[in-house]
DNA sequence: AGATAAAAAGATATTTATATCCTATTTAAA
DNA sequence: TTTAAATAGGATATAAATATCTTTTTATCT
């Protein structure tokens, strides 16, 4: 379903979340307590920060957060970040031309739960996360 | 959601469908029907085969065709050919320990969603994609 | 029997996704 | 003002998925 960098990036938030006293991470930190390659996760976090979905502070003492606006976010935006919106609107098989109006085979199989899921992620922010 | 395989294979099973009366086909024929590479789709259909879900004949005049049986079973064989079973209880997040005892934060929203796909895969057979 | 047409199978190539490495830049603390 | 700690970014390496090529086996037709 997502690629494996929207996974780290959704479990890295996720993790920030749960553990919010600490405010701050550096990529080491976050590599090591999520298991990821620092590297890796290096460049997930870039791409996310620089989209404006987590914020950063560069030198000493900087690192990773969330801020009060970054909770806010609807987590199709991190989704959005990495892996492009559209996850939610391709055609099981695959075909271009596949639509209400032209559907596949399997179109209206899928169409409710493609739908659904859109929903579901487009409504729930970062925060509320928190709650499940 | 799917591998490139198994949307092509899906998409062949109801090429072949909807064009019952051809009644069997070569692997040129149906390369160049659905558009796809000829030496790739071949060995989509060879895994099909072997699996006894898509059925075949070697040598002259032969070519691959769906029996009586292959139009009783369900899509979720071909799905399960070529990617495996569980395609549809993956963790969102690819957290390995993610279950209902031991949920991941996004478990809740995704498994009726990934339980009603299951459902249906399992539920509809080939044949039934005719009436869709 | 020999030629031909087809699937089957094995080996290889290409492309894309994933991951790592290395250097530059920024910034706060010493 | 120097130094160390951090993100940022470019370049490269590895692995996995996708695709192609070549040979072998099997069946049918002449």
């Amino acid at each position: 379903m997502f690629s494996n960098s929207t996974k780290y990036a959704l479990r890295t938030i996720v993790h920030m979340l749960e553990n919010a006293d600490q405010g701050k991470w550096t990529v080491v930190d976050l590599a090591e307590e999520l298991s990821i390659s620092k590297s890796y996760l290096s460049k997930v976090l870039q791409q996310l920060a620089k989209a404006g979905i987590i914020s950063s502070t560069k030198g000493r003492g900087g690192g990773f957060f969330l801020s009060e606006e970054d909770l806010q976010r609807p987590l199709i935006d991190i989704v959005e970040c990495i892996d492009g919106r559209n996850v939610f609107n391709q055609c099981v098989l695959g075909l271009h031309q596949c639509s209400d109006s032209n559907p596949c085979a399997l179109h209206k199989d899928f169409k409710e739960f493609k739908q659904g899921l859109e929903q579901t992620i487009c409504h729930e922010s970062v925060k509320d996360l928190l709650s499940n």
